[in-house]
RNA sequence: CGGGGCGUAGCGUAGCCCGGUUUAUCGCGCCUGCUUUGGGAGCAGGAGGUCGCAGGUUCGAAUCCUGCCGCCCCGACCA
């Protein structure tokens, strides 16, 4: 059988290998209403590691996480202007309850700035209250159109962050080492390249002041937004009068933060590692780092190589290993190392009769896929080379999405040469433009700009654009 | 919301133009048994369908007509 029968090669279709991917390695699956997700066991799985890199990160930090309610007041939602604005077309209201119409109609949580304004508003009284610092993880709902999985759900699964401080100097320095959290997490536990800046004024988030993002290229050149930190100012503040009294026992407002990051993570590492085989999996966020696969012809070998196999578990289990043994007995072995690579686990052992005699075993590399990454190895310190061949893996997953994404970045002069650049990955420009320049080019190319980099080169040059003097290097691309 | 396409078993499909040897085709998957297992196994038997829904035309509709529902692709927003 060829592989084309599973799944459709990434490079002949990427939109479809997309799509069945996520069915077929089991991640998640179509909810009943349309647009939304069910999460499976293996991707909600994959979704908790996430969850538990950042917790750590998040409360080492001086973070707590807490719950609030779904349900928001619709009067909450228009008490900031630009906050409604943006987000009144995709709320989802809840008008009957019990049988009965509400006087007022709530809304389903497009986000909680809202809720959470109104909650510090009472808890925030004098300075000696800031900061604020907490996190919630739970699930938020915007009605979108156009839907796909991880990458647009109508409810979709996140944390966001919120925090009150006594400054703005405050205040943003948490956006920034938000930020910064992300980005530490997106290259170090998901081997994904990511690149941090600034949204421009039409890009930021509905009611922010300043909005920080972390940027990645997919596997098709497009851009994928990974997560964002934002700088409220003391619109949320004002709107929801979350004030303290200062040292000089006079009234000031908070200076609030927001920063998220959601399960469309999970398809920023579907799109950033898979290949035409399948996921491929970081080693430091696969709920499966190595499979062992037992393999035996007849009945007398079967239990010499399941004590094999079950010694070898357990050597690994014991060394902090996330391992799985495949005991179905209704697929050939071959079947299961295509299924386990389609899956994306990093590491596989296999224990044959062959083995058994030899104290060996076989280990094959997810991310070299075939018999080319395969190699014999002994039972003597199997624990150990493991993790270090997982170790490795994460490197070399890492490093080939950072050359990847620099081949495909192009330093552009011209809108000619912008053009083309657009069409293959990012475009990092020269810009003095204004948002009406933006909005034009957006128009005619579908690119936009992802962020500004915090990472800018010494010097100015020229716009790309409109020829005038710029002091700032923008990325531009066409994003998810 | 405008343009195009589609709905037949869990999934993918043939049949539709031109209504009647149709008991609705084939592949994958599923169940049972035997043989298998170091890169997607073989044979034999078996289960599984209100042909998206509702009307209409007709002696007779998966097939023709009307309406509705749902999905996918392309043009305005978003983690």
């Amino acid at each position: 059988m060829s592989n084309e029968d599973q799944l459709i090669p990434r490079s002949k279709d990427f939109n479809e290998w997309y799509n069945t991917l996520v069915l077929k390695a089991d991640l998640a699956d179509y909810g009943p209403v349309r647009g939304t997700m069910i999460v499976k066991p293996y991707g909600w799985t994959l979704w908790e590691n996430i969850q538990q890199a950042l917790d750590k990160r998040f409360k080492a930090t001086g973070i707590e996480n807490a719950a609030f309610p779904m349900f928001i007041p619709m009067s909450f939602l228009e008490k900031e202007a630009h906050h409604i604005e943006g987000f009144a077309p995709e709320l989802a209201v809840v008008t009957h309850g019990g049988g009965k119409e509400l006087n007022e109609p709530v809304a389903v949580r497009p986000t909680s700035e809202t809720i959470i304004g109104h909650a510090y508003s009472k808890w925030i009284q004098s300075h000696r209250d800031l900061p604020v610092l907490i996190n919630l993880w739970n699930s938020v709902v915007r009605w979108e159109l156009h839907t796909k999985l991880f990458l647009r759900t109508l409810e979709f699964y996140w944390q966001e962050g919120h925090t009150a401080h006594a400054t703005e100097a405050e205040a943003w320095e948490r956006t920034k080492l938000m930020l910064e959290v992300y980005t530490d997490f997106a290259v170090n536990d998901a081997a994904i390249p990511v690149i941090p800046g600034e949204k421009t004024e039409s890009e930021k988030f509905a009611g922010a002041q300043r909005t920080l993002t972390i940027e990645a290229m997919m596997g098709d050149g497009k851009a994928l937004q990974s997560g964002t930190s934002h700088y409220l100012g003391q619109n949320f503040a004002k709107a929801f009068d979350i004030k303290y009294l200062d040292v000089d026992n006079i009234h000031q407002f908070c200076h609030t933060t927001s920063w998220g990051l959601s399960t469309r993570f999970i398809g920023a590492i579907i799109m950033t590692h898979g290949d035409d085989k399948g996921l491929i999996l970081p080693p430091r966020l696969a709920p499966i780092q190595t499979v062992i696969i037992p393999i035996s012809k007849t009945e007398d070998e079967k239990q010499p190589v399941m004590d094999a196999v079950d010694a070898v578990q357990k050597q690994l289990s014991e060394a902090g290993i996330r391992v799985k043994v495949d005991k179905r007995d209704n697929v050939t072995a071959g079947f299961k190392f295509n299924d386990w690579e389609l899956r994306g686990v990093p590491s596989r052992i296999e224990i044959g009769p062959r083995d058994v005699k030899n104290n060996s075993v076989a280990i094959a590399r997810r991310d070299v896929p075939g018999k080319e990454g395969k190699v014999i190895a002994s039972r003597e310190g199997l624990a150990e080379r493991i993790k270090s061949l997982l170790g490795e893996v994460q490197q070399s997953l890492l490093n080939k999405a950072t050359k990847f994404r620099d081949e495909n970045t192009q330093q552009v002069k011209n809108y000619d040469e912008f053009k083309s650049a657009v069409e293959k990955g990012f475009a990092s420009v020269w810009w003095a433009g204004s948002d009406a320049d933006e909005a034009r080019i957006k128009e005619e190319t579908k690119a936009t700009i992802r962020c500004i980099p915090f990472n800018q080169p010494d010097g100015k040059g020229t716009c790309f654009y409109t020829g005038k003097p710029a002091d700032k290097i923008a990325i531009f691309a066409r994003s998810y």
